[in-house]
DNA sequence: CTTGACATTAGCCTGTAGGCTAATTAGGAA
DNA sequence: TTCCTAATTAGCCTACAGGCTAATGTCAAG
């Protein structure tokens, strides 16, 4: 599933906002929703599919880690819909 | 539906590209893509109802024009996600 | 090896997005 | 009015996202 798609989602928005301040294991994000784990084990594999979060295993839990870059070139080709053809870099004439 | 999940549609992405360079009606819109009219339109709609884009009546044609504040706001909303609790404003120290 | 906690996978169900064709509405021209 | 073109709405269908429960896998500890 592609970052987009993925960022539809408004819990999956969540998440990733809660990553932000730092990695968290999945039982940690499955118990600040009302989803049951099993949904939200979905809902970060949709993530990892997307590259917008990594997955390490640590000991009996799994750490998941906010993929900035991503995220990062996610906004720029929004960004870019908007310049993109209408400002460029000026390069024209 | 909501800006993030108007984005996640491919088509509805082109789109946005297309209209970028200026605006255009619903029938050249349409014939730029492979699916069918009434399907567009239901892109269309999508879209404005996201506010990504605002429909305009000239004549006969309905003209598609893009809406570049939403965009930006989306993007910015994306970019939050990354830097909102990690670099703030430069607040903290 | 058995147990217990953490997490994912498997399977099922429901709702809705996204596609099409056919019918309808809106506006201009004859 | 009548007709033609532009675009939307209506109705139907299929596929898949997203939710749950139950079963399974994985690791550490005893």
């Amino acid at each position: 599933m592609d970052a987009f798609t993925a960022l539809a989602h408004p819990v999956r928005r969540e998440v990733l906002a809660m990553l932000r301040k730092g990695p968290l294991c999945s039982g940690d994000i499955a118990a600040a929703f009302e989803v049951a784990w099993p949904t939200m084990t979905g809902h970060l594999k949709t993530l990892k599919e997307a590259g917008l979060v990594t997955a390490e295993r640590d000991g009996t839990s799994i750490v998941y880690r906010l993929n900035a870059s991503i995220l990062e070139d996610t906004a720029a080709m929004l960004l870019d819909l908007v310049a993109g053809g209408k400002k460029a870099k000026g390069t024209k004439t």
